[in-house]
Parts: C-alpha cells; sequence; structure tokens
RNA sequence: GGGGGCGUGGUCUAGCUUGGUCUACGACGCUGGAUUGUCACUCCAGAGAUCGCCGGUUCAAAUCCGGUCGUCCCCGCCA
C-alpha cells in the first residue's frame, strides 16, 4: 500500500474518495463494537473509524499508542452531532477498510500530546526521537527550516554566495575557549573548531568574492545557559567594498522584514531605531536595552546639587552623577520587595538604593534630608505620580545597576509585552579594559576604528569608537557586526595595542597580515545567532528548542550519552596520554 | 570557578519543616475485562517503587547530617 494522503490535509473535499494514510497510533478509544483511532503523522492528527463487524480489522484491538501503522479507507462526513470543532480535521473521518501494523512500539515514556510541561526535559532528551513527534516540536523545527530557506533565498537574491568554510581550523587563542582536534599525523598539533568563521570570510574577499554568506557552524568551549550551546548556528555574511555600516544595517533590516512578514505574518518598521553606545547606556543602563518598556534612567544631579545630603554631594564631588528610574506602579511594594531591589542594586555594584513612593503620601528615606520642594522636583522630573516608586542610586558608571533593576521590575510587573522591539546599537568603544588592566577588543580585533579615531588610538585607546553595529531585539543580542580594518599597518597596530608582540602576531596570525598585503578590499559584515532569533520567533524560552538535538547545560547528550571515554588505542594513535585522575589537586 | 532549585512506580507528583502511623498519596500511563459515536470515552479489576547513589547519626531514615552523581536556573565566562 503507498500513501495517498496526510492526515491533517484530508478535507471535506475529499469526502467519497478512498485514501490511505501511514503514521502513529496517538490514542485510541475502543468502544468493543467501534473503535476510533487518532492517528498521526507529520501533519497534525485524524480520526480514523473502525467498525466492529469486520474480522479482518480486528487488530485494532490490539493497537497501543506511538504503534506505526498504515489504513485504507473511506472519507466520510461526520454526522453535525460528531463533529469536533477543536480539530482541524474535525468534520471528517475515515471509515477503515483495511489496516496493516508496520511496526509495534513500546510504550513510550511520557505521552506525545501536548507540548512537554508533563515531563522533565532531560527525559525529553534521552527519548528525543519520541520528544520530536509532538506538535511544539514539529512547528519549531519547521520553522527553522522556514527560516534557514528564506534566508538562503534571500541572500541568493542579493548576490551572495554561500562558501563553507573549515571546520577543522586554526585555534586563535582570543576570546572564547576553543574545542580542539588532535591531529595524528602531527603529533602533539591540534586543529581547532571555529569560534566563528571571521578570518575565512575575510580571506574570501581579499579572494574577490565580492558577497558572502554562510549558516555556520561554531563552537566555543565555555558554560552553558538557557540560550547557549557548545555548538550554534550563526547566519555569517560578509561584502566587499560596502557602502558603509548602512549597506549591511539596511540588507539584514530587509532580511528581517521578510522573515517577519512571510513566516510569522508580522509588519515590521522599514528602518529599525538606532542608539549609540553611551545614549543606550545613559538611558536604559545596557548596551542591549529592552525597549518594549519605558523607565529611562534620568540624571538629577543638579537637583540635588545643594540639598546638603552627604551621599548626594559627596558623590557629585567625586564626579559621579545621581540617577533613578520610575517603577511605575510598584508604589505598592512592600518593605521586603524594596529590599530585594537593594539586594539586587548592592549585587550589581552599588553602594545603596534610595526610593521615593508615590502614595496617600510621600515616603521616602530622602525626606529627613532634602527639602519637600526638591523632592516635589524629583517627582516631577519622573513624570511620577500616585502609585510609582522612584528609585535612586547615586555613584559613577551607575546605569548598569537601574539597568538590572529596568528589567527586573519589567519581569515583575508583566511589562515586557507582546511586540517586537529591534534596536542597533552602535559607536561601541573600540576596547575596553580587562579586570587585569590589559586592553581588549570589545568586539573582535578586526574591527575598525571610527576613522577619524585613528589618531588617537595610541593616546587614547579607551575613547576610540568602533565602526561597529550590535543588533538587539527585546533586550536580547541578535548578532552583531562591523567594517572591517583592511590594511596591514592599521591591524597591526591593534594588534600590538592588544599586547601581542611581532613574534606572536607572526605565529597566530601571519597568514592573515600577509593576506591584506595582497590587496585586500575594504569589506564589512555581519554575525547573527540564528538558534536565538528562531527561539524568540517560536515564542520559546529555551534555545534547546529549537534545536533538534541539543546537550544539556553541562555539555552532555542524554539521547547518544556523549562525550564518552575512548580506548587506549585511539589515544594512542592519537600520541595523547590521559593524566591519571589522582593528579588533579 | 561560585550561588540556588530539584531528584520518590514508565511519567509527573504528595509525604521531608516536627524521624516511628509509609505495608509510601494521587493523577496520567500500562495490563486484563466490559463497552456501537468517541474525541481527556466511560465502567470494573489489576500489576508496577532497592524513595538518584555512597556513607553517617539513631532503637528506628524517603524524612536529619556529610559526600557524590545527574538535571535546571543565575553570576563569572561567552573576542
Amino acid at each position: 500500500m503507498q500513501r495517498t494522503d496526510y492526515c491533517a490535509q484530508i478535507t471535506k473535499q475529499d469526502i467519497g474518495r478512498t485514501a490511505t494514510v501511514m503514521g502513529w497510533i496517538q490514542r485510541s478509544r475502543d468502544l468493543g463494537g467501534l473503535t476510533f483511532v487518532d492517528l498521526r503523522d507529520s501533519s497534525g492528527i485524524m480520526q480514523v473509524v473502525f467498525p466492529g463487524d469486520d474480522s479482518s480489522l480486528a487488530a485494532v484491538h490490539t493497537l497501543g499508542r506511538e504503534d506505526v501503522v498504515t489504513v485504507t479507507g473511506t472519507v466520510a462526513a461526520r454526522d453535525t452531532v460528531n463533529i469536533n470543532p477543536d480539530m482541524i480535521t474535525g468534520e471528517v473521518e475515515l471509515r477503515a477498510e483495511k489496516l496493516v501494523i508496520l511496526n509495534r512500539a513500546r510504550t513510550p515514556p511520557f505521552l506525545t500530546e501536548g507540548t512537554g510541561e508533563d515531563t522533565t526535559e532531560e527525559t525529553r532528551l534521552r527519548f528525543r526521537y519520541v520528544d520530536l513527534r509532538r506538535e511544539r516540536m514539529q512547528r519549531n523545527l519547521r520553522l527553522r527550516h522556514q527560516v534557514f530557506k528564506m534566508i538562503r533565498d534571500f541572500f541568493d537574491k542579493q548576490g551572495f554566495i554561500e562558501i563553507e568554510t573549515p571546520l577543522l581550523t586554526k585555534s586563535t587563542p582570543e576570546g572564547a575557549r576553543d574545542f580542539l582536534v588532535p591531529s595524528r599525523v602531527e603529533p602533539g598539533k591540534f586543529y581547532a573548531l571555529p569560534q566563528s568563521p571571521q578570518l575565512f570570510k575575510q580571506l574570501l574577499m581579499i579572494g574577490g568574492i565580492d558577497r558572502y554568506f554562510q549558516l555556520a557552524k561554531c563552537f566555543r568551549d565555555e558554560d552553558l545557559r538557557s540560550d547557549r550551546q557548545p555548538e550554534f548556528t550563526q547566519l555569517d555574511l560578509e561584502i566587499a567594498f560596502p557602502r558603509g555600516k548602512e549597506e549591511i544595517i539596511s540588507l539584514l533590516e530587509a532580511m528581517f522584514g521578510q522573515l517577519f512578514r512571510c513566516i510569522l505574518d508580522i509588519q515590521l518598521p522599514q528602518r529599525f531605531p538606532c542608539l549609540s553606545y553611551h545614549e543606550a547606556i545613559a538611558r536604559y543602563g545596557s548596551d542591549k536595552p529592552d525597549l518594549r518598556f519605558g523607565m529611562e534612567i534620568k540624571d538629577i544631579s543638579h537637583l540635588v546639587q545643594g540639598c546638603g545630603y552627604r551621599i548626594f554631594t559627596d558623590t557629585l564631588a567625586t564626579g559621579g552623577k545621581v540617577l533613578g528610574i520610575n517603577a511605575c506602579g510598584c508604589g505598592r511594594y512592600s518593605r521586603s520587595q524594596i529590599d530585594q531591589l537593594q539586594k539586587q542594586s548592592l549585587a550589581a555594584g552599588a553602594g545603596g538604593l534610595l526610593w521615593i513612593k508615590i502614595g496617600e503620601e510621600i515616603s521616602s528615606p530622602l525626606i529627613k534630608f532634602i527639602t519637600t520642594e526638591s523632592l516635589q522636583e524629583i517627582i516631577s522630573v519622573f513624570d511620577a505620580s500616585s502609585g510609582d516608586l522612584i528609585l535612586i542610586v547615586a555613584g559613577e558608571g551607575m546605569e548598569p545597576v537601574l539597568g538590572s533593576l529596568r528589567s527586573m521590575i519589567a519581569r515583575q510587573e508583566k511589562m515586557e509585552s507582546d511586540s517586537w522591539h529591534f534596536l542597533w546599537v552602535t559607536d561601541f568603544p573600540l576596547f575596553e579594559r580587562t579586570e587585569a588592566g590589559e586592553l581588549t577588543s570589545s568586539h573582535h580585533p578586526f574591527t575598525s576604528p571610527n576613522q577619524q579615531d585613528i589618531v588617537m588610538l595610541e593616546s587614547r585607546p579607551l575613547a576610540v569608537l568602533a565602526n561597529s553595529y550590535d543588533l538587539v531585539l527585546n533586550g536580547v543580542e541578535l548578532g552583531s557586526g562591523s567594517i572591517r580594518i583592511h590594511s596591514r599597518a592599521l591591524q597591526e597596530r591593534i594588534f600590538a595595542l592588544l599586547g601581542l608582540d611581532k613574534e606572536e602576531m607572526e605565529e597566530r596570525f601571519g597568514f592573515f597580515l600577509r593576506a591584506l598585503e595582497y590587496g585586500a578590499p575594504p569589506h564589512g559584515g555581519f554575525a547573527l545567532g540564528l538558534d536565538r532569533c528562531i527561539m524568540m520567533m517560536a515564542k520559546e524560552s529555551s534555545i534547546r528548542d529549537v534545536i533538534a538535538f541539543p546537550k544539556t547545560t553541562t555539555g552532555l547528550c542524554p539521547l547518544t550519552n556523549a562525550p564518552i571515554s575512548v580506548t587506549k588505542e585511539q589515544l594512542d594513535e592519537l600520541k595523547l596520554q590521559q593524566q591519571n585522575e589522582k593528579h588533579k589537586e
């Protein structure tokens, strides 16, 4: 028997016709003389009816969940009273005439109905092949495919070509920890799996590829989170001779516009708003602000200048600022809820948290220290009214403290509306200072500085801005890009500032520096975390729900049990020795 | 590297605070039977658990303590 139809595609138009469907038993309701079976395939579910008087169909009584069958029968209309409005195929049913059991299934560890909330994620992953049958996972994987396909088509139309870059490549000891692969032919030497195809795509530009993209697998050996996996997929792209960052920005806006319109039926604005890094920090306390809600940071330094309150005057005297946000509607917060906010502020690095609660009357620890007029001025700056709570922090660089309070409150107060706020963040500092006091690239060392800042690279490196752009959606960083350095001399200056001497430069990046000397065109590009994008489009809270076979937070695969020990022979072949466990200390 | 939550039949869970009544609750699932319009079918009967693992305290441990493993969340980390 050959399949003629998919379950959920059978409609009233097919009534009277013979159909053969194949799939899994979702559920069967055996009434004795009459049996109903919900049959599921990749398209969905339809009801199959088995009459009791046909002995050739007697096997229906033995069917269990997830058994695999093929059924031939006649499509029939259901009587009006029997129509199930909750089912896509609820107006029809298949009257079975022939049943073949293709395969029996052991009782599954969980039901494939529902979204999986009724079992643990570990069990879902161990039996992923069963878990994937549920509608939610089928939908997510289909969405993932649609996104991939649409991206490929989009960039193809824009003149890009997809080129694969090596997975066995060279460790560039900067950034995340590499996954290493030992070389058999060169004992003691290792390949690294790419953290991104960064250098290869730049080499492709130098190689005369005008527009490159790749749906690239990337690997980073760092601790995992609900939005991080050790291997993940990024949309990597690069163009030669760009019309500045503007060209790349508008390409991505067009791409997202199409994705959201065609896949989610959502119309995005043609242009996404843009904030400079400094503006983002000043207004939202974050370089990836969530614009689904307001609660902007306000500087009230000028209002409290002469108030005489020690904490304020001391802060202002040492160059700090007095900043605050208005937690709208949080005026009802109890002492312990405010304590919670205070704890969060201390954890985020503030010396303390001051508050003004506006209710029937105004209560605040500040009342003793500042005049009623100043208090009223502050309240009006925040546009606060009864029921609001103003949170104030004093110090230097306190914006991120308020940023973290801002997101904490938004989450608590459910201010995160069901909307899509894309945002570009540009003009990041090219460098930042590590704890050890060294300079490090805030993006990556191939990012070009703003043209006019190049003169102060050595004199005031922290003031140099990068020709870069991050894309943020609802407070989540989706990706980042930049116009790259295409001159060897400038690239070497950057490396030198990062503390690399000539020898290290040659060893790590010699091949690349050389390539820059052979006619490297100006170029720039972008890298976008696709798993994260798809997670958000699917409204999932974990990246694992949009990846077919993800790893646990400890990097294990409950399905295959990877990673596992290898044999002595395998290690010998690679000239590797296992360190004795006892030597760990 | 650090902090926190969780671990009890196939699955999800109650019990743990205050050890004994636990011969471990319930639901779903499973097995057998009945059942001709169900769609969370219904009804009857039944099976199924070394309470993650190791050790300690105690007359007595699912329960208290220590360790360990697994898992999830967060900080660090993720150029």
